[in-house]
DNA sequence: CGGACGCTTGATGCATTTCAATCATAGTGG
DNA sequence: CCACTATGATTGAAATGCATCAAGCGTCCG
């Protein structure tokens, strides 16, 4: 099944995954990893996928038969609390790798938060193909410890206690997730809702509205609609996360 | 330098690396990764270090020059809040792998919470030999995996908004960690400081004294000494954590 | 047009941080 | 070997920011 994206990618087929070098010079953007004769290699066992937004696309502890790369969209994997509440400890955007396993188990569950468009590669398939293509797996170790960073940052967020700190830290991973990929700078996407931001960054949902709408009445950011920011005074808007990183509110 | 860790394990010259298996099912512990020709291959470009106690073995944003093994004793990964306050986003003991960067920069500082040998393996050495070896490579892979979901369950106890039950979940993450390595399961050791833990699950130090002994006192936990619990009532101790779990302290 | 869902906003209780002082421990030098 | 000191650990008391509950509002989809 020959799958192209729509638009400017007709021509990459097979999936991609992108990452920001490990031992090079950055450039600023996030590179392309795999060349097209990689990619060939791996559509040969891919799949193409779609999944309605909402959708649960596996179960934590659930057989582990395949990994995913997005192609488009986003994805939220979690863990469930025993109370049923949701705990997210990432969101997937395109070129990012999910679906780990452990065991051949999944470890966490993950849905999709808007449409999804993904390849799904058959553990079967990788456990024989994997090891035997150097090159491939050294793309997805450069790729594997970008996940890496991006969760260790991600439990620093979670060490911040003010809310509006949590906050202004949630946009600031989101603007730098969208240039690294080369999208616009100038405003930041939210594909989720609220809801979902406050189970990633561990606050309530009222907690949440309270400090976006704190941060605009300080004049740091803008929304357009409930979707889009942008961050108006840069300088202000960096300088309350150094100072929010601080355990105590307020200094007296 | 032939190099030989002391008592059981003579004959392992080389890095070793652990980790749970990505795919087949588990046996509990933790298998060794490299086999006895990989170990050596490694050798050849690694040197063995050593740490004294609260020594930092490299700073954030400074050159990455090599990526380390632990080989015994235990190393903290942390980043500075803007405050000077450390954060720890992961604790490594033996087999784990440190030292990760970004765009040749190391993405975090690390420090050494106990003594510390490590091999020490130069960033240039591996930037030629890992791409060529998809054996090493293949491990490397399971290795990193194993370090990202840590990083999850690190994540997932950090949305605990409960100081105890944060204190319970990282006393069953290190026992957890301590029996997958085959180590005695009959009581945890707390290799860190009150301080260290207090870093790691982000509430105070004082919080995490009062943790302790709230637990004590109801008789879940006992403490040898500051540096070794037993869990007494198992069954008590895991109901604590899964109602913890809840984001409300107390379902009225 | 209706209904569900997500978002916002307002008030109250409480757990945790913070500050402060004491106690324990380990490491050091006399 | 023991006093001495720096560091970590503990305990107590007060202040504050967030979770929670509750209700109103906007919006998207059926």
């Amino acid at each position: 099944m020959p799958t192209k994206r729509s638009g400017d990618r007709l021509q990459a087929v097979g999936p991609t995954i992108s990452a920001g070098p490990l031992w090079g010079p950055s450039k600023g953007k996030w590179a392309q990893l795999l060349s097209d004769d990689e990619r060939a290699r791996l559509a040969v066992i891919a799949s193409v996928v779609r999944f309605k937004k909402g959708v649960q696309i596996y179960w934590g502890d659930h057989d582990a038969d395949a990994v995913f790369i997005v192609i488009s969209g986003v994805v939220k994997a979690f863990g469930t609390a025993s109370d049923g509440t949701e705990r997210i400890v990432a969101f997937l955007f395109a070129d990012d790798l999910f679906g780990l396993s452990e065991a051949g188990k999944y470890s966490n569950s993950a849905k999709a938060v808007t449409s999804v468009t993904a390849y799904r590669l058959p553990v079967r398939a990788l456990e024989s193909k994997l090891p035997t293509d150097a090159a491939i797996e050294f793309q997805v170790i450069c790729k594997l410890c970008n996940e890496l960073r991006e969760a260790q940052r991600h439990a620093f967020l979670l060490g911040q206690h003010q809310a509006l700190g949590k906050a202004a830290m949630f946009l600031q991973l989101l603007e730098q997730h969208q240039v690294a990929r080369g999208e616009d700078g100038t405003e930041v996407y939210l594909p989720m809702t609220r809801s979902d931001i406050a189970a990633y960054i561990a606050i309530s949902p009222e907690a949440v509205s309270r400090s976006f709408r704190a941060l605009e009445a300080a004049g740091l950011i803008r929304f357009r609609d409930k979707r889009h920011v942008r961050i108006l005074d840069r300088p202000g808007f960096d300088k309350l996360i150094a100072k929010g990183v601080a355990r105590s509110p307020l200094r007296r």
